[in-house]
DNA sequence: CTGTGCAAGTGTGTATACAATCATGCCTAG
DNA sequence: CTAGGCATGATTGTATACACACTTGCACAG
């Protein structure tokens, strides 16, 4: 399992935890009518289903998603799944085209590194928002988390501090006091998550990610913004550093 | 409920220089199967219309739109006109509840300064990335279109000078070379701008704008990231403060 | 006079039917 | 043998019908 990292999704011997992970973190921003049944929300249910396929990798990039298909195998008619479809278009995980059929979006290398700049920008302003207003207890339950994270780090809890981590950045966003910057930047990192889990596994990253959140906690408590902020992005932006630049201005721009 | 129209006209006596305006912005990223009837792809034509509408203030938040009355209205089923109201709510200008209908959301002032922090952040990291990586003739593109902005500030073209500076930063956006950033700045500009634009009519916000840009400008040119980076979200988290105030104008107005 | 309960009406959610468009495969002609 | 066109099939987009849930108004009881 240790070698999971490669691109391929060979061995997924783990998926089963990744999922209940995912599912604990899903199920805090969940209604509470979320019975087995639930007959009534038809295409609201349809979209956390087909949402935790892709997320999980059950719907592979490139997969086709047929509206009839989908109908039946979901016991229901094609107006809901039709809903469905569209609103995971416009969440960025489907691609529609006409007479096309909905395909899982293939994400290119060179996109997953703008998402990562986005998503480093994102947590960079949280950042800087949490050092001009967190409050003490709110620094203190980064902290805890963060002890969280080393704890498990130790362990080589991957799963865990894959959990822990996003509690502590939770937290982060919750006290910058931007409820927007908030919510877009869930909606982000639930795209990139499925990537970002991988870094996970890289050797030294969680050791490496427990120094630097201690880092930016103490910028935050210091009240000091471009610190925080700067931190904050450098800690995201690790994966796309100043190498993986290159790469995106090859890829995007064919210019001579 | 359609025939509130008379008393907009009296207080935004350019509506149609406007419309013009946005017009011309949008048609840019317009697929070429836009004849004048375009009866094909109902949906997205009535995504276009009720957007216009609501960007530009025909339909006002709080505003309640029942599907079957839009049906009538667009002589279509209420099939694609549900649709297009979905995708208006997951790009935010609508709010569906059960069995409440879709009104056109009411940015409270909190709301819109969060958004714009965002922006700010943004067309930040948009300034920071063409520091590393502009090329010569986009930066000299860049310095066109802020003299187009200068000229058209002299002139107290208000309306001139609202286009060329969405065009000056579109080009900042698509130097950046982060086709994600360019997007998702496209989208959230495209909801603050109903605000953003009366901004434009603050006594000597022109001027500013167009030394705010020089200086963006310059150190775009000489690659310090920090300064444009820094530059570039003073330049926009300026409007923040203005437009909360836009806001509470038109929330006061539109009360009584 | 107020609060609760019931009923009717409106409006959304889902199902099914139909039309139109695009893809695919075969046939024919060069 | 290849290329192009036509026909057929499949799939999406739209229309209409129906059922259920919520809201709203009124009435009655406390």
């Amino acid at each position: 399992m240790a070698t999971s990292f490669s691109q391929t999704e060979a061995s997924t011997g783990g998926e089963g935890q990744y999922r209940q992970a995912l599912m604990a973190q899903a199920e805090t921003a969940t209604k509470p009518d979320m019975e087995p049944d639930a007959q009534k929300p038809s295409s609201a249910y349809l979209v956390r289903v087909l949402e935790d396929d892709i997320l999980n990798n059950v719907l592979k990039p490139g997969d086709r998603l047929d509206e009839q298909t989908l109908a039946r195998r979901f016991s229901v008619s094609r107006t809901p799944v039709r809903e469905a479809l569209r609103q995971l278009a416009s969440s960025g995980l489907l691609e529609i085209r006409r007479n096309h059929g909905a395909t899982v979006k293939r994400v290119t290398v060179a996109e997953l590194i703008e998402m990562f700049q986005v998503m480093a920008e994102f947590e960079g302003l949280s950042a800087r928002l949490c050092a001009r207003r967190a409050l003490p207890e709110e620094i203190a339950e980064m902290r805890r988390f963060n002890e969280e994270c080393d704890a498990l780090a130790k362990a080589a809890d991957h799963y865990g501090f894959y959990a822990a981590n996003n509690r502590m950045h939770e937290v982060i966003y919750a006290a910058s006091g931007n409820n927007f910057l908030a919510e877009e930047s869930r909606k982000l990192r639930n795209r990139i998550n499925v990537y970002r889990r991988h870094i996970t596994f890289q050797p030294r990253r969680m050791q490496n990610s427990v120094l630097e959140h201690a880092r930016i906690i103490d910028a935050i408590e210091d009240g000091n913004e471009e610190a925080a902020h700067r931190l904050m992005r450098e800690h995201v932006d690790l994966l796309a550093g100043s190498a993986a630049d290159v790469v995106q201005a090859l890829e995007t721009r064919n210019r001579k």
